[in-house]
DNA sequence: CAAAAGTATTAAACTTCATTCAAAAAAAAT
DNA sequence: ATTTTTTTTGAATGAAGTTTAATACTTTTG
């Protein structure tokens, strides 16, 4: 079939655009090398896509894509708490962003634009093409279907008593979401090598997940805050 | 002083170009568009900045300087609780790159630009202008510095017993701020108007606010797990 | 003070892409 | 076999970042 073709081909394409983007970053990817890549002549790249931003946003899409893939795949597996499916999403989530950088790069970068839009002051700052693809549509839609999965683990939890019952489930995932958002975010400078940093990454990460675990689960309460001493350094 | 003049002339150039960044965007922003703007000509603002993303890292130079300026300025206020500076952190934090969404994409941009260096396939990428620049060692520097007050914070909290005593401070701080910086990604597709999305930030955040306050000061413990039931939905 | 040296400033030239286009080649339909 | 549609190309166009050579303005210094 044409149409068949014409997805394997544009896969073809994106696949490579993908590899460039990864290594050599947005910018200094040049239309050109995208078609070299994918050994075809420059001109042919935008008869599969609209141009260069266009074939982000197909970056992006598939991004999302597997994002959802990852959130899918764990709340495939039931027979578990809540608490055990936050946790693997977790697990998962973080090393999806950090193994696939640039995509996840993607994923941000989408959040972007609709903060954009979202505000009269900027929104005519996004090309009409952007907005007028499916696209835009479509990926509010997975970002939409990642979060309700997401709340649905939290839900199971709370039912489950693995995650403490006065906890309202949407604000409580999108609060665990925002963590590993900012992991994956801190990570590059937290773990940058030079600066004489107590943390490393590979301490945070364990504790990061076990305040996480934590904060769902509820601890025994501290004692009593003592006077306060005016402080020192 | 020819030094004060040269820097009172970057700093118009600068100025222009954060509020022509924080509407058009970077790619928009047409570096004539920065001299126009500046009233001079073209020519000139490359003999203040090397070029358009010199230009850039100075905004990213300035996001940081204002971003150490919040940490301070919660930090000069002694005679709270750890807990308490925190929590002023935590709402200062906000309100700055919520108000400031720009600068803030700068700065997270920047750490992208730290994950780059880190890693050997993608290192190469960078333009090494970039690299050298004193920029680069001195946004590692502000960013270290915000980390410093930031886990002397929680440091005070625990001590004074706001914060409970098990914790480390510099994991919990840095999950803290990854708590901030996922928060602020997040509250576009929040907050995006049209998704019947249950939450809205204005729920979320005193939810988001209160989390983060038991995450550190714990809660009482929640009953143990049901028996997990094979679910339902 | 006037020449020299250095600093700002400009407009035009240059360069590097993204994007368009007209034409050719290939495939499909009639 | 001929027309029509789809795919492909390489060259042309144009926008914008960057460089440059020439000019005006300041400061230094003999």
């Amino acid at each position: 079939m044409a149409t068949k073709d014409r997805e394997k081909k544009e896969k073809q394409i994106l696949d490579g655009a993908i590899k460039l983007f990864s290594t050599k970053g947005y910018t200094a990817t040049k239309m050109e090398d995208v078609a070299k890549h994918a050994k075809i002549s420059k001109g042919l790249t935008y008869f599969y896509f609209k141009n260069k931003e266009d074939l982000y946003m197909a970056v992006t899409k598939k991004a999302f894509d597997e994002l959802r893939a990852v959130f899918r795949e764990v709340f495939k597996f039931k027979g578990r708490t809540g608490m055990e499916m936050v946790t693997d999403l977790t697990n998962r989530y973080l090393e999806f962003v950090l193994e696939n950088r640039m995509l996840n790069e993607a994923i941000l970068n989408f959040m972007n634009l609709v903060q954009l839009y979202n505000n009269e002051e900027s929104r005519n700052s996004i090309h009409p093409l952007i907005l007028e693809s499916e696209h835009f549509k479509k990926l509010l839609e997975i970002h939409h279907d990642c979060g309700k999965l997401g709340v649905q683990m939290v839900s199971l939890g709370i039912k489950d008593g693995s995650i403490r019952p006065e906890l309202q489930a949407e604000i409580t995932f999108y609060t665990i979401w925002s963590m590993l958002i900012g992991f994956e975010r801190l990570s590059g400078p937290v773990g940058f090598e030079g600066k004489e940093l107590k943390l490393h990454l590979e301490n945070w990460k364990p504790g990061f997940i076990k305040l996480m675990q934590e904060m769902l689960r509820g601890t025994i309460q501290a004692s009593k805050p003592k006077a306060i001493q005016a402080s020192l350094f």
